[in-house]
RNA sequence: GGUCUCAUAGCUCAACCGGACAGAGCAACUGCCUUCUAAGCAGUAGGUUGUGGGUUCGAGUCCCGCUGGGAUCACCA
């Protein structure tokens, strides 16, 4: 039994032996004490006063007293008016550290539960850039924490790979192209499409601005855009499957996967399955046909077949044309089935931006409607934009932060910094290039996800690329010195290993740090609970300051007495470990030396 | 206009069912490397939590109003 449980147990026997009042000691809060008080775990027995009818300070009295008496663990209380402090002994704190050494602590047992977790989600038509990052920072780590909480994780990430846009990238290609490949140009596949996506557009809008010149209005001038009609006379060759038209899109689309396959790896993301938009956009088309027959969906004069949601607080929302084509909730009907098909799971997670918090409240009140089995598990977790200084990030407007250029230029600075600090010496190039990425990832992803993922955020790129103070750097910084101690300590021959530990006297720091460690489940159990990663990000942080805080306080392996000596070691391998775990949820590397 | 959402130190972020004097980092200023990695540690300064009410032992947190951002409400994807 862990320490918070043991205290509640103590209170909730405390309550029905003084005052024959029966709580469950689950339902007894505790917090962690203010630094500026003595103490450890903090009861508040405010809400009590009324029932008990005493002073909440009397009732912290007696409490305490008999918790005291009756709780070896505790080794002393105070009381500060409704608040109830208590002070834990040594020795609990050393069996505390027994827990946190075994192997299998924090890591919790299959539940039998299955999650699908849907990231990424890219179009073929542009490249990765910042506000993608997020998506996918989020999603890998969410799928890695609710992994650690004990469920069966799948990864499954939907490209979207067809459509008018895809078509314009391709037309582009056709006219201006030139037979232009990536390797011919040296540019990464997705890098190479973009900029056809971007010519498109170029040329698109020179033709709207020519007709508008005749005098033609706008809204006629962007519909008769010789440009446009081609678009969608290609739309229509792609549909009816004209070989050619195949042949060219296979070929693009074969380039953006392979660049999206390369800064997959760089970021260090993956996905168990990936669903092809091309493969899975008529599935819908057989749902709404079931919808119309069992009454939740209804065609109008038009043929166009829509639900009525206005009762959800909604609205009316179009499920099929009146030509019969799918819109997104049409495909998105299908594959949420298809999904449920492949991997038969209690829950299913949408990673997507916040800008579509209402098309998901639609498309989940729509598939429970329609009774799915699955329709309760359904999750959108919604994460807020991520903007500039400058403000929110336009493709228009060129103010879009490329995820490749951003990783490059987040390495450069590592490499600066690191040389900097003379910190490579002994290092191989390869070993400092290692080093380097590690750093800019390190960087990239801690400063992304230690914020709230519901919040909308400001990317700074000046801190985003700090390596001080609260940063992912800091963190791998304090694994690293770690790491340095123990290998000194191996030398030593200090062995790091569990063994039995004697009775000591702790240093403040030493207890500070195994409550911190102590932490661990409890804060893994809140990430995965809340999908939050920045729960754990928060953690990390705690963990390497409390550490830091020791190691400038304590001599580690200049202790002269052996059972501390020996203690220290093992608290110091215990941190680094679970410094690593913590890291690793997030999708961040643990160096052994920078 | 309807709906949703956000507003905390100069800046970027915290604050677990409502709990103690609202915490960190950056930036500014002070100290600490002949001892395990100073990408560190300790300290000073910085706040009427946008604003006005309400609920209660207690409100940044819950409710109502106001102000100011943002998103969304397509036979676009």
């Amino acid at each position: 039994m862990n320490l918070t449980s043991l205290i509640q147990q103590a209170l909730s026997e405390a309550l029905h032996s003084q005052y024959n009042l029966e709580i469950q000691p689950a339902e007894l809060l505790l917090q962690p004490t203010k630094k500026e008080f003595e103490g450890f775990y903090t009861f508040v027995t405010f809400p009590l006063a009324k029932n008990l009818k005493q002073a909440p300070a009397a009732i912290a009295e007696t409490l305490g007293r008999y918790v005291l008496d009756h709780t070896h663990e505790v080794s002393g209380y105070n009381v500060v008016q409704g608040f109830l402090n208590l002070s834990i002994a040594d020795s609990a704190w050393l069996d505390t550290f027994r827990v946190v050494q075994l192997p299998d602590f924090g890591q919790f047992a299959p539940n039998g539960q299955k999650v699908m977790v849907e990231y990424s989600s890219p179009n073929t038509n542009k490249p990765i850039h910042l506000g993608h990052l997020r998506n996918n920072f989020l999603g890998y780590s969410v799928a890695e924490i609710l992994k650690a909480n004990g469920y069966t994780v799948l990864k499954t990430n939907v490209i979207n790979n067809r459509g008018v846009h895809i078509c314009k990238s391709m037309l582009a290609y056709q006219r201006f192209g030139q037979g232009q490949t990536p390797e011919s140009t040296g540019t990464k596949g997705d890098h190479l499409v973009g900029d056809f996506y971007v010519k498109f557009n170029d040329e698109y809008k020179a033709q709207v601005e020519a007709l508008q010149a005749q005098g033609i209005p706008d809204e006629v001038a962007q519909k008769e855009a010789p440009l446009m009609n081609d678009v969608q006379q290609m739309l229509l060759k792609w549909e009816q499957g004209d070989p050619q038209t195949r042949a060219l899109w296979e070929l693009m689309n074969g380039w953006v996967y392979a660049g999206f396959d390369a800064t997959y790896r760089k970021i260090g993301v993956d996905f168990d399955k990936i669903y092809y938009e091309s493969d899975t956009y008529l599935l819908g088309k057989t749902v709404i046909d079931e919808g119309l027959q069992r009454g939740v969906f209804y065609r109008r004069p038009d043929g166009s077949v829509w639900i009525d949601l206005t009762a959800e607080v909604l609205d009316e929302k179009l499920v099929l044309r009146s030509d019969g084509t799918s819109v997104y909730m049409t495909q998105d009907l299908g594959l949420a089935d298809r999904k449920y098909e492949d991997f038969p799971m209690q829950k299913s997670i949408y990673v997507v931006g916040n800008e579509q918090d209402y098309y998901f409240e639609a498309l989940f009140h729509t598939l429970q409607k329609l009774t799915r089995p699955y329709a309760d598990g359904l999750f959108h977790l919604s994460y807020g934009m991520v903007d500039l200084p400058s403000g929110r990030m336009k493709s228009r407007e060129g103010t879009v932060v490329d995820a490749d250029d951003l990783i490059a230029e987040m390495e450069e600075t590592a490499e600066t910094m690191t040389r900097e600090l003379g910190k490579i010496d002994g290092f191989s190039d390869a070993e400092a290039h290692t080093l380097y990425h590690t750093l800019a990832m390190g960087a990239l992803k801690y400063f992304i996800l230690r914020v709230d993922p519901k919040k909308r955020m400001t990317f700074n790129p000046q801190e985003s690329i700090e390596f001080q103070g609260n940063t992912g750097p800091f963190i791998q910084y304090t694994h690293a010195r770690i790491s340095a101690i123990l290998r000194k300590a191996q030398q030593m021959g200090l062995d790091p290993t569990p063994a039995s530990i004697a009775e000591l006297t702790l240093h403040p720091t030493e207890r500070e740090l195994i409550f911190v460690l102590s932490q661990f489940p409890t804060r893994l159990a809140e990430a995965g609970a809340n999908y939050s990663p920045s729960l754990l990000a928060q953690y990390a942080y705690e963990l390497a300051k409390a550490y830091n805080q020791l190691y400038n306080e304590i001599s580690i392996l200049g202790e002269p007495d052996a059972p501390k000596r020996h203690f220290r070691v093992q608290l110091s391998l215990a941190s680094a470990q679970t410094i690593h775990r913590t890291l690793k949820l997030l999708g961040i590397e643990s160096p052994e030396r920078m």
